[in-house]
DNA sequence: TTTTCTATTGACAGCGCTGGTACATTTGAT
DNA sequence: ATCAAATGTACCAGCGCTGTCAATAGAAAA
């Protein structure tokens, strides 16, 4: 039978509610006197119940993870629920994951989530984090929640990186190659992430003083057979590109596809890059250049985030973190005309 | 305020202990009082406080998900955990998901788990899954657990697939194809997985007549890495092989980076196949001939044998599902000599 | 030193549910 | 009609913790 509250307390030779005071770090208890009970609590190696700890303080101590269900495990997913455990990790909070499918009327079945399991609050992965009418619905609730990556600018918790910039950057790359034919595979519509790639892929062609050419831009949808179909499109192009960026790996992977079926060499006969730094872009050959998309952070960071504001109110809402542009094997130069 | 079971017995005229009755599954309320109830607890939206449940039945409703933590997010676990949530669904269960470090001494630091967490079961997977000492602690502990893919052979409750017969299939197609000389790169040591997709390739080279030889079986270590190493060495052997099996998709993916570097088309100079059907399987070029796991299956089984194990002790202990052998691009017929 | 005030600490009442006991009612088989 | 079994009610304790509020100790002020 592990120990209760009421032993440490004996242990250490004061109320329950002292030591009930320590454990959720209340700051009215005297240094020596703390010292003395974590002492205790750790003689006993005791934690405490979760439920009773629940029940008495009408809080769950769960973090809901609401993401998409999609058909692939996506390792972006993964890598944020990573992110998100270990935040967990060593607090109270546990994390409590909810796949619910993109397609689903998540605004009106929150409802019924939130009544089964209590989150104490919610962390919102897109195309969720963009769903205004769920965000409303949440507000109405009062529950705390954070957002990833959302392009909704209300003064809600946010956590992301600056993929407008980062997206710029590996074009910019791709054009001190040599590259003056650039494509461009956007991502679905709706998501930030579409956005802020194709604002960053026309930010670096400006810059470049590259003239716009609405031809090279697909529309794709961030899976691997819209790269296929969007690199079909783009190479049948009379004046094809020489590098396509596509705004997701997997994506860019649709395009090494297609090339590998008309039997282009890459990067000989076309540069190839993607987003988001998955494990295929290392995985496949030649290597992918792509921006690494530091998930696990942005995990951590938003759960830290809503547990921060739950705590403080005037915490900071909106968090940016860094990216790397992982330069691999398949850009390169293009062949000489 | 959400409702509460007293609130159910009120509007439905009965005491709370009969909602109770009601709510746990107890089989001696008459079935037309039983069905009231359900139209009030429908009615009144009523979803039973965890918390309150947990802490006055002495259970957590809580299933703990412990898995390695790979540095790269491996899809596999990504599909398991999928599993388990899909399994928890329309039960009174969550799922706690905890990362663990196969270095970690998780035998010694089991106890702080369960002292935490207090999970009512536990899945593991491989590599935790083999931790000897980790099952006999929860045997002692008394912590009813399930595995997936455990090489232990006691009688535990596990979920899983025929490994062996699985990779016999892929190399007999191998055979089929023409193929006399197949290297294999094993998984690392301790893995079940190693040793039946080893047995499995040896099963059917015994059953094709061919002769075995040991120099064309590779260390690996189930890393993208090590099967670079693996193919680099066996791609210099005097006698090359014309076709190899790798036990991962990961170094599947090795092999045909090292193919890569030395300009050997694939399936041209040289057939690949790997193992467990990742997603990276279908985004490599070209597709990558393999053997799909079912790991969401085995993740939802998992979760409910255990379960099933705690209300009826003579629940079936062992489970097998079904696999799919994939043929992709990625294996053709050798080059003649 | 005494008083006043505040920073600490403690006593106690539940949080919402389940288990148990004791008893009432209904059902169905004699 | 009669009785035992099946079904249901009433009631209470208590799971282990935290919130409220009163009590106390210690520090500052008088």
């Amino acid at each position: 039978m592990p120990a209760r509250i009421e032993d440490v307390a004996a242990h250490a030779g004061v109320s329950t509610k002292t030591v009930s005071r320590v454990l959720n770090g209340h700051t009215t208890v005297r240094a020596k006197l703390r010292a003395r009970i974590e002492a205790s609590i750790h003689a006993l190696n005791y934690v405490p119940n979760a439920s009773a700890r629940g029940l008495a303080g009408n809080r769950s101590y769960l973090v809901a993870l609401l993401y998409d269900n999609p058909m692939a495990g996506s390792s972006y997913t993964m890598e944020l629920i990573v992110g998100v455990l270990q935040a967990c990790k060593g607090t109270p909070y546990n994390a409590v994951l909810h796949p619910f499918d993109a397609a689903d009327d998540l605004a009106a079945r929150i409802d019924g989530f939130v009544a089964t399991h209590r989150p104490d609050a919610l962390v919102l992965v897109p195309p969720h984090a963009n769903n205004v009418k769920l965000l409303q619905r949440l507000d109405e609730l009062d529950i705390p929640y954070s957002t990833i990556s959302s392009r909704l600018h209300q003064s809600r918790i946010d956590v992301g990186f600056d993929e407008r910039r980062a997206a710029a950057e590996i074009v910019e790359h791709l054009v001190s190659l040599g590259h003056r034919r650039i494509g461009h595979i956007a991502g679905l519509q709706g998501h930030g992430a579409r956005t802020w790639r194709l604002g960053g892929y026309r930010d670096a062609l400006r810059r470049a003083g590259i003239a716009h050419d609405e031809s090279l831009v697909a529309d794709g949808d961030f899976t691997f057979a819209s790269g296929v179909a969007s690199a079909r499109m783009l190479l049948d192009l009379r004046h094809p590109p020489t590098a396509i960026f596509a705004a997701n790996d997997d994506m860019a992977c649709g395009v090494m596809r297609e090339a590998y079926e008309r039997g282009l060499s890459i990067p000989g006969d076309l540069s190839v890059c993607g987003f988001d730094g998955t494990p295929v872009s290392q995985l496949i050959s030649p290597g992918l250049t792509t921006v690494h998309q530091p998930c696990r952070e942005l995990g951590c960071l938003a759960v830290q985030s809503v547990l921060q504001s739950i705590r403080d109110a005037s915490a900071p809402r909106q968090a940016r973190v860094p990216y790397e542009v992982h330069l691999r094997a398949s850009t390169a130069a293009p062949r000489k005309p």
